[in-house]
RNA sequence: GUCCUCGUAGCUCAGCUGGAUAGAGCAAUGCCCUUCUAAGGCAUCGGUCGGGCGUUCGAAUCGCUCCGAGGACGCCA
């Protein structure tokens, strides 16, 4: 049932002259208590040559649906107060009827959608700065999956590049074995800060790590034992923040090394189709005017990050035949990923247009970029770990009682973390800031898992009692949630649409919001038991809206807390 | 310099395809646990929506322009 709709349609059938169905607006108003429904009756006073009051008058005279309990004329809008019995009924049939699947729809029809996100670097911590692409990537795979895609989700590790070149000269000269098996990730990332600082000095050094990448991708056997132990010794690391996060395993741990045989047939394709120009000693691949060539080939012959995600893509649409493939990158890859694009159509494949770059705003530190190699990352694991405890103390101090203490700290200061990341999703800058991210009250993620736990305790006191609807009086806070609750499938499907994981955490704000309004204004078990059970099932069907909102956004719901 | 993104309350941000007095949270101040979890609720304070011009019955939203912030811009990823 679309409400929307139905509305449309019945103003449709009543000004049939010269009229398209899309003339007809019905939005939602900002204030709930002008109306439901408000049409505005601006536009087709042009279009019906009359005054906006006199259509909504019209309109409201000839509209006759018992969906509607009450119509209002007011300055030319046309005010729906839609039928409160009727919608809560349904709303609980069917929220207690699908539960978690309440939102889900088809509309994905088993197509594939790929997403490449969090894509950590070997041999560097995994910082703040990956914590985007992780949980944004996270969610939108979860999304999808709820929108009836089939989804593949592939960690597109960093594992390849001038980078380890850099590294393993910096591991050769400065490098200590013993420090580095005791703690490598630190120490790593040690000397590659140490080698960044050298260059400052010694600007040779840019040129020394290109060899040793050179050397690498030449298969020099020393090069490829260290860099088999680094990327063992970061996967072990990296597997710890997944776990703590809740992140699911990844369908695919294809990396950039992973392409490493894959590129050449790329390569001969770009040229037999004579898109391969020689440049300053480079290959490169003209594009438009205003945008600097795609460089595919070095001057020393090696490979560069575009060359790989080439070969990443043709890959991917051969292996999965995917309707979309998204990139969860931060928006300074802009142009890198228009360049992938442009490259693939000017190959001559329509699916270039399936290549979608979601991009989003950098994490700052005082409004600058973070950077790892002047070793100014924040490691995630320490705010994940400071979050935590800061949980701890919270239960400690509220509920010394509760039993699996620790598992729950985990869940509530980690949903902190991703509910802070995820409840503003913009294509802006956002400014770390540990106090914010620590901050456990209002619009965060333990106030909706807080809002949850609580209505768990409630659902004690439910029995199996029938309703009789003609007897319950819907007031206002309960009218505010079953129509907050009747909006989630729109809002499922506008995430999917807008590849917008806030669509969610904000709704889930709002909702929770209502439910504390509702929970503060009525007593949910007194001596009316009728009524009592039936707040309690408004509780329930919310509890499960705010559970399902929070799985969407790899959020976990501790039952008690 | 060129291109991209952005500029809404002291701070962090919502504001759907232009629509009715611009909304939350935090911070500040004052209330509410002899009632179900106070990680909660209520109230007050707080804005010339960066400036200007234009399109429109109507602009935070669209267009132009200026100012400001950040990013990208051939051998990093």
């Amino acid at each position: 049932m679309n409400l929307k709709q139905v509305i449309k349609d019945d103003i449709y059938n009543i000004l049939t002259d010269h009229l398209n169905r899309d003339d007809i607006l019905v939005e939602s108003p900002k204030d709930r208590k002008m109306a439901d429904y408000a049409v505005p009756c601006f536009s087709l006073a042009k279009i019906l040559r009359k005054s906006p009051n006199d259509i909504a008058q019209m309109i409201k005279d000839n509209l006759d649906n018992e969906l509607y309990e009450n119509v209002e004329v007011v300055n030319g809008y046309l005010n729906i107060f839609i039928n409160k019995k009727i919608i809560t009924e349904y709303i609980i049939n069917k929220i207690t009827v699908d539960k978690s699947k309440y939102g889900s729809n088809n509309f994905g029809n088993n197509k594939t959608i790929v997403i490449d996100y969090s894509s950590p670097n070997i041999a560097k911590p995994f910082g703040v700065g990956h914590l985007r692409t992780t949980v944004i990537g996270n969610a939108l795979k979860n999304i999808c999956e709820k929108n009836g895609y089939k989804v593949i989700s592939i960690n597109h590790l960093g594992d390849w590049g001038t980078q380890f070149g850099k590294l393993i000269y910096a591991y050769k000269k400065w490098g200590n074995e013993e420090l580095v098996r005791q703690n490598p990730i630190d120490e790593l990332g040690k000397l590659y800060v140490k080698f960044h600082k050298e260059i400052e000095n010694n600007p040779a050094l840019e040129d020394e790590g290109r060899k040793c990448f050179k050397n690498l991708e030449d298969g020099d056997s020393e090069s490829l034992k260290l860099w088999d132990w680094f990327k063992e010794e970061s996967l072990k690391e990296f597997a710890k923040t997944y776990d703590l996060l809740g992140i699911n395993k990844f369908d695919s741990y294809a990396g950039e090394a992973f392409y490493n045989d894959k590129m050449d047939s790329v390569i001969d394709e770009l040229d037999a189709k004579k898109l391969l120009e020689f440049s300053d000693g480079a290959y490169v691949v003209r594009l438009t005017d205003d945008m600097p060539p795609a460089l595919i080939k070095r001057s020393d012959g090696a490979t560069l990050y575009i060359t790989r995600d080439l070969a990443a893509a043709f890959y991917r649409k051969k292996n999965y035949n995917f309707d979309e493939a998204l990139y969860v990158v931060g928006n300074e890859q802009t142009l890198h990923f228009t360049q992938l694009k442009l490259v693939i159509e000017k190959m001559g494949y329509d699916w270039s247009k399936d290549i979608k770059h979601i991009s989003f705003g950098m994490v700052l530190q005082d409004g600058k970029k973070m950077s790892t190699r002047h070793g100014k990352s924040i490691k995630l694991h320490e705010v994940l770990d400071e979050a935590i405890e800061l949980a701890n103390k919270y239960i400690k101090d509220r509920s010394p009682e509760l039993e699996n203490s620790d598992e729950v700290s985990r869940q509530v200061g980690v949903g902190a973390v991703i509910f802070n990341d995820l409840k503003n999703y913009r294509t802006s800058d956002i400014e770390f800031n540990l106090e914010e991210i620590l901050k456990f009250e209002g619009e965060t993620g333990p106030y909706i898992q807080y809002t949850n736990a609580r209505i768990n305790s409630l659902l004690k006191h439910k029995q199996s009692i029938n309703i009789d609807y003609n007897k319950i009086k819907i007031n206002e806070f309960t009218w505010n949630l079953v129509f907050k609750l009747y909006s989630f499938p729109e809002i499922v499907m506008r995430a999917k649409e807008k590849y917008d994981p806030s669509e969610i955490a904000t709704y889930i704000i709002d909702l929770a919001q209502d439910f504390n309004k509702f929970y503060a204004n009525e007593k949910i078990i007194d001596n009316d038991k009728e009524a009592t059970e039936f707040r309690l099932i408004i509780s329930e069907i919310v509890a499960i809206v705010l559970e399902e909102g929070m799985r969407l956004l790899g959020i976990e719901a501790p039952k008690k807390m």
